[in-house]
DNA sequence: TTGTAGGCGTTATCAA
DNA sequence: TTGATAACGCCTACAA
């Protein structure tokens, strides 16, 4: 791999004169400058980044800590926030953690090792005690103190979805969902609000029949036989708000197992975007996060880190995508 | 961010040895040992994973080009290939093409400007132009010359595909699919032998009623309207291979939607894995891949890359997962 | 407008 | 066993 020495060397100019050129800064003359280029052009050469990260102790990457990137709305974040930090020249890196601390926490040192310019988290578990918090960490989903959050408004969405139930017709209402969502601790997490809003909801307008059924989801799932018992344990209700659309869909298959019809006996919002499922079956209404504004708001928390502006939480709106499911 | 210096220094040792105890390498008394790491821990050193990938130019970070990591067996993949590298403590760099050329020789330049120890190609275009086949470059499911190759057995799974249609009493055979898989520009692919494998073992057989239909899909998705016209057009088909799961689920569908009973009518298989699907409706039989079998050969390539060992060309087994389309 | 030299934080070589 | 010191490739004062 060549250098900028030896384009120096080929060009008969000091390396100063082209690291100018090809960062486009200080005054090079007209005819060095197209030589040099032309230099860089014949010998092929391409600055060396790591070379340039010593110096700026920056790399531009972007790490990216997250229980699964299979999840279907995990992978349209990642693939959004790709997209979008691609055309600011950055790389994102990709860290599945799988919901195990051991690896939030190596993850974490690696922000610290790797000098990468911003760390996303996702947690699962409750490693705030391993976080220093004057990194360039944001939070996306979860509460941690003096880090800054990004999340969509889950406490409107679940105020959404018990406004939704109730203009239906709907008296016996149902939330099904994992509140504490940490594997091993419990953690903080903004999800929760979505119960929150939902029941606090349904009392302001006099409901009386709210049933929570808070299950330690693993992987994110609900298992079918699970969501069997909880609906044959609660056989009156009509009117249920699922945490995600995941589990909105397992709901709806155990519930036409059982013989309901989905939406006359029983209606179902999940939580998260609807769309995504709408090839396999059901269109499910759903209360919809905008995975593409959800990256556009962390590029700026992470571009304001890069420029050490204050990185403020940002707190997104949420829609209701109306499916066959209402 | 305290350095290797200051470790030295408030440990009253040099640099060296402090290099050393970090690193588990070269004699170091036990006595300095012991104090080096006590003044580590004591000042919160980590080492800089930048300055190391100065001298060692490389970084330990393994790019992977693909159109889109939304797509289910490409996410399934990108996990297995983030889990057992981060074991060999490599990183995951993700590097969506969205199938777009320029995005592809943007990460190819990447490579160039040694950022990273490897870099997985899964290219929709025809950039074997742009390839310098003395980089650590590796391709999957396309055939680039001088560039390994890793794929699965494209062409004995087209073989079982027709194998399990005739066993099952089909006589008239449609394969669908995308053999170009370049959006812009056609590219060589091993998938294409999925086709290829499938119609020599039709016609070994003795089979004679065969139709290809080669759809350019968009998105590796084809479209439902498209899907329609093509089971219109040969309405006797009753064995249907298709490219992908995906478009076997649309298939299916659309077979039902007008009428057609599968598996009774006509029976359809995938590729890929079918599970992925099973929450959502019908289980369909699909020649499956091996994620983490492809990620596990990746592996072994990517370090035979760095330790400049020959990198041979790895094809792996499929295997049937019956499904109830068949 | 250009070139020299120091520094970024490590690792590796070579004396001591 | 240790510790200077020279790379690694680039950027950036500072001088010329």
């Amino acid at each position: 791999m060549p250098t900028i020495k030896d384009v120096a060397n080929k060009a008969g100019v000091g390396i100063a004169t082209v690291s100018r050129v090809i960062n486009d800064s200080g005054y090079v003359g007209k005819k060095t400058k197209e030589k040099v280029l032309k230099v860089i052009d014949e010998i092929g050469y391409h600055p060396n980044e790591i070379a340039r990260s010593m110096t700026r102790q920056k790399n531009h990457i972007v790490a990216f800590v997250l229980p699964n990137n299979k999840h279907v709305f995990f992978s349209e974040l990642l693939y959004e926030l790709e997209q979008i930090l691609f055309e600011d020249d950055y790389k994102v890196m990709l860290c599945n953690s799988s919901e195990e601390t051991y690896k939030e926490i190596e993850f974490l040192n690696m922000l610290k090792n790797n000098r990468v310019d911003a760390l996303i988290l996702l947690t699962n578990n409750d490693i705030e005690d391993e976080i220093d918090s004057k990194l360039p960490i944001i939070s996306f989903d979860r509460i941690i103190e003096n880090v800054p959050l990004c999340t969509s408004d889950n406490y409107t969405g679940g105020q959404m979805a018990a406004d939704i139930l109730i203009d239906k017709g709907c008296e016996k209402f149902l939330f099904i969902g994992d509140d504490a969502q940490g594997v091993n601790t419990p953690v903080n997490t903004e999800v929760s609000k979505r119960r929150i809003g939902f029941n606090e909801r349904l009392k302001e307008r006099g409901k009386k029949q709210i049933y929570n059924f808070e299950y330690p989801l693993g992987n994110y799932l609900i298992q079918p036989e699970k969501a069997r018992e909880v609906l044959l344990k609660y056989p009156d209700v009509d009117g249920i708000f699922a945490i995600s659309d995941a589990v909105g869909f397992t709901l709806i298959k155990e519930l036409e197992a059982l013989g309901k019809n989905v939406p006359k006996d029983v209606k179902v919002i999940g939580f998260d975007g609807g769309s995504k499922f709408f090839d396999y079956g059901r269109k499910l209404s759903s209360i919809a996060q905008s995975p593409k504004k959800i990256a556009k708001a962390l590029r700026d928390m992470i571009l304001n880190f890069s420029d050490n502006q204050p990185v403020k939480d940002i707190v997104l709106p949420v829609k209701f995508n109306e499916g066959d499911t209402t």
